[in-house]
This record gives structure tokens, C-alpha cells and sequence, in this order.
DNA sequence: CAGGATCCAGTGGGATACTG
DNA sequence: CAGTATCCCACTGGATCCTG
């Protein structure tokens, strides 16, 4: 593959290119990289989770960017959402098989987190204190 | 582990959890949902990059994104910038080992994104056109 | 070449109040 | 319970200009 036209085309599936800026798969990323998704997407591999549940299971959510998240993660086929139409209401929400296989390579990432933030902190600690006697 | 004291001490280093808003993981996650750094990251694991060379490579950001999203991995362990104190300058930015092991795990997203572009935007359009018809 | 400094429009997301 | 609607400000990040 030449690099003749590769600005041009910016990217077909064929080739599909995250670095390439006008390339769709940009959108998904965009997706991924965003605070609640990467929290909602690994709760729900435990099973369908309501509303409810997912306030409590993730810390620091605000209804607001619940629902928000959840409309979006539906609708790029993520997740599903099952409104059982009973009074009072209840809603289930649960990840579909394309939803699933990302948020077990999500779950990773997270995974990574916390199994990491030792050093991470350490290396911020001894960074900052290097930059103060800098000065 | 009971669920006694999940709540009041949010997070020890024994059980990092994201889920919980106090953990210090969700300051590493912050960094991980970040679209520059999921860009750069994997862009260093071929090795050491120059700043111009990362310019070329991630299409659409812009020199200011470039520095201080660097800067940020810099201070958390991640990457590290060598300074060759040339005339012109010459500037390598290399993933440590730390780094290394997240790219990974950040490389495999990318894909996942790459490979389900298709999948996802045939979801997104169903799902607009079905909102489309319920007005 | 690498990147600091500024300006500033746009937006993300919390708080709050209301509804079926 | 599971949302919707509104207000509104802090911060994000692009554009532009400048420097060693």
C-alpha cells in the first residue's frame, strides 16, 4: 500500500486507522475514551443492571450522565435497554454480544488500573518533587 | 471480605476498585479515558518517537494537545522524554515498562474499535432511523 | 525543531426541580 | 423508580503568535 492517496481516502474498513483522523473508527474511540463509559460497559458484564443499581455500583455518577451514556452506549448497539413497562417502573439494562466483547477489553484496561496505581504514584510523587527543587 | 467497611474506606491498595469514587485508581482511569492518550500510547510502542513524528502519526491534534498530554503520561511514570540538547533540538519520547504494559492493554481498545466499526455504525443507523420513525 | 504563552469560543457535566 | 428539562459555570482544547 502506497502512501499516495492515504490522506485523501483517510481509511476504509479494509484498512481501518485509529491514528487517521477523518477514519469512523474515530468515533468509537471517541466512545470508548469517555469516564463512564469505561465504568458502565465492565458493570454490566455481571448481568443486567437497573438504573438503580448502576447509581449505586459506580461512584460519583450523576443521573444526568447515567441516562446520557447509557442512550449513547445504546445506541452504537452496546447495550440494550428492556423497559418491562410495569408501574412502578422498571428498566433493565444489559450488554449485547458486540457490547460484551468490548467491555471485556475494557474491564483490562480497568484491571490495569488497579493493579498499578502504586507506581503510578510514585513515579507522580518523585516527578513533582523533582520539578519543586527545580525551582 | 464483607461488605462492613466498603463504603467508609473506599479503597485500599488490596482492593483498588474504580468503582468507587475516593479510589485513587479513578485518577489513573481519568488519564486512560483520555482520547490523546489513547492515541499516543500505542503510537510509542514501535519505540522511541520525536514530538514531530508523533504530529505526523496521531491525525488532528494539535501541537498543544501533543505537549501537555505527554507531559501528563511523563508524570505518571509512563513515558519518558529524553532531551538530547542538540542544536536544533532533538527530543525522544519512549514508553518505560510501566508504559509498555498499558499501551498494551490501550492497543488492544484501538483495535477492538478498528474491527467494529462496521458493526457499530449499522447499529447507529437502525437506531436513528427507528427514532426518526416514532415522531 | 520543540514547545511556551495567550486568548477565547464551545461544551461537558453538576445541581436542582419537575413528571408519569 | 426512571427518567426529563433547565440553568450555568469551569474547564477543554484549538488557533495564533513567539522563543531558544
Amino acid at each position: 500500500m502506497g502512501p499516495r492517496n492515504l490522506a485523501t481516502k483517510a481509511c476504509l474498513d479494509a484498512d481501518a486507522n485509529v491514528y487517521a483522523e477523518a477514519c469512523p473508527s474515530r468515533a468509537v474511540l471517541a466512545l470508548v475514551a469517555d469516564k463512564w463509559t469505561l465504568l458502565i460497559m465492565p458493570a454490566l458484564r455481571q448481568g443486567p443492571m437497573r438504573n438503580s443499581d448502576l447509581m449505586r455500583r459506580i461512584g460519583g455518577i450523576s443521573q444526568k450522565m447515567l441516562t446520557q451514556t447509557l442512550r449513547e452506549l445504546e445506541r452504537n448497539g452496546l447495550v440494550v435497554r428492556v423497559d418491562h413497562n410495569e408501574v412502578p417502573p422498571r428498566v433493565d439494562y444489559a450488554l449485547t454480544p458486540l457490547g460484551r466483547s468490548l467491555a471485556e477489553a475494557i474491564r483490562k484496561l480497568d484491571a490495569w488500573c488497579e493493579a498499578h496505581i502504586d507506581q503510578v504514584e510514585m513515579a507522580r510523587q518523585s516527578f513533582d518533587t523533582a520539578i519543586a527543587q527545580k525551582v
